[in-house]
DNA sequence: GATATATTTGCATAATTGTGCAACTATGCA
DNA sequence: TGCATAGTTGCACAATTATGCAAATATATC
């Protein structure tokens, strides 16, 4: 694990982990369908720029993609992807991956 | 999901979402002992009293356990515990838990 | 008691981050 | 062309955070 890839996985977490973009994330997991900015703004009481800010981080993280259609902007959960990064870490820390022949380095 | 849960699971996420609190945590995973934090010094090369602290945002949220043992403080990653949480958001951003007849609200 | 080691805490500081507001761009519609 | 709506960006500001250093505490050893 080099430092390229702890500060990668240290960044997934850390766009997770605020809570407006959190909130931003729950939202989106209910939603089948994709949803604009506005339509998601109304789950946090903040400004639509910060909503917007918010959105930009979680999709420069690919936790969410969107389409552009017309001046609408619709985002959805990129689902899979950060599941399967979330069970990777989980996996690792659990000690299910390196445990044969790995006692304590 | 109302605010508090949301809080504390991003609570959790942010404090695993830093580059050396994570490199902590990676270095933990590969222990099968406990280490004690002049140990874990070695892994980041910060000063010991950013190591201090935090181990201690770690094991404020439960990610890490200590025992004392002399002057020495010895860790241990929580590992059951932090897998099972990444587990449920993962879980959840899945949608394998409310999948059934909950088709976008 | 004196001294060494492990860890924490107070303080200062630099950097990052979340936020709101106002102005902006881009697109749709009459 | 003019106006409304969706979203972004610049700016300022407050709050948080990560960090190092020095001093403090706690424990072990001589």
């Amino acid at each position: 694990m080099n430092a390229a890839e702890i500060q990668k996985t240290a960044d997934l977490l850390k766009a997770l982990g605020e809570f407006n973009r959190l909130s931003l994330v729950y939202n989106l997991c209910r939603c089948e369908s994709s949803q604009n900015a506005m339509c998601l703004c109304d789950c946090c009481s903040v400004d639509a720029s910060v909503v917007s800010r918010h959105l930009k981080v979680l999709a420069e993280r690919d936790i969410v993609k969107f389409d552009k259609v017309g001046r609408e902007k619709t985002y959805r959960l990129n689902r899979n992807e950060v599941a399967a990064q979330l069970r990777e870490l989980a996996d690792l820390i659990e000690n299910n991956n390196c445990k044969r022949g790995n006692y304590d380095i």
